[in-house]
DNA sequence: AGAATAATTGCAACTATTTGCAGGAGCAAG
DNA sequence: CTTGCTCCTGCAAATAGTTGCAATTATTCT
């Protein structure tokens, strides 16, 4: 799993310009391994410069994702977040009804790929899928 | 559609209740058997009356999503997007890059639900599933 | 090192979505 | 058809997320 060093560095040679605020932006969402919203990098952030703005968090955040290098995943609580592939590849769970979110193990979805590249030439990144459903508990209940 | 008639006498049948604001979305959004936005549901319920409410909109909306009767994806283009599930189970493939979104054929994910089940008994919805990755043209611009 | 240049930032305005609360209305029971 | 119990709606305010534009700055070239 590449640190963010070899992130920046990535980004570098491909001809991107890495400010102080993105290295920041970058260190804060990959070494914390979690999911973050981006009030959260931005607050991280903050807490070493004053020289960073939330629409820039955005901004920097949406870039990574397009880069391939972060998710962005809507659990449906009404905020967006968001998340460095640091940990292995790996499935949220999100239940639709109590919105808990349970993290499968990512081989669920291995033969996925494959097929999507074979049939439509697109290649998803399957590191940080999402699928909304009912969980378990959910479910019993329902099922009265 | 005489849809909506059905998803109606289910939800009321659940013990819900069934207001004429909740109605009238309903049918807008099972009617176009497209994605739409909050704001386009509204729109299309406003054209048939004026007691209605974007935040009833968007609330409504969202107990569907909670009831199983329509799904809600975030494409990327910081608008949420609802749907029902009235057009056969299919996926989303919501291109990172150029935000290009390709439907693909619902079976590419079959063996995924079973799966899921059995070891999460988690039950996902897989009628709107959405994969973020990369489509053909923009690895292509890519691989340079 | 210094200048040119084009990408990136901050700001502020704007759009999108959620939430608290008070009043309104669907549905069951009588 | 009236009552009562709740759930649902509208409003307005709060929170999230996006965008245009002028100023700034990382990188490249000399």
């Amino acid at each position: 799993m590449p640190h963010c060093h070899t992130l920046i560095a990535g980004l570098r040679k491909k001809g991107f310009r890495i400010t102080p605020q993105r290295e920041m932006i970058i260190e804060a969402i990959a070494h914390s391994g979690r999911h973050m919203t981006a009030e959260e990098v931005y607050e991280q952030v903050r807490t070493r410069t004053r020289s960073i703005n939330l629409a820039t968090v955005y901004r920097t955040l949406d870039f990574l994702v397009e880069e391939g290098l972060a998710s962005r995943n809507d659990l449906g609580s009404g905020k967006i977040f968001y998340s460095t592939a640091r940990h292995g590849p790996h499935v949220h769970l999100v239940c639709r009804q109590c919105h808990r979110v349970i993290e499968a193990d990512g081989a669920l979805i291995e033969p996925l790929g494959e097929r999507c590249l074979e049939r439509y030439g697109f290649e998803p990144d399957l590191r940080h899928l999402a699928l909304t459903g009912l969980c378990a508990e959910c479910r019993t209940e329902k099922g009265t």
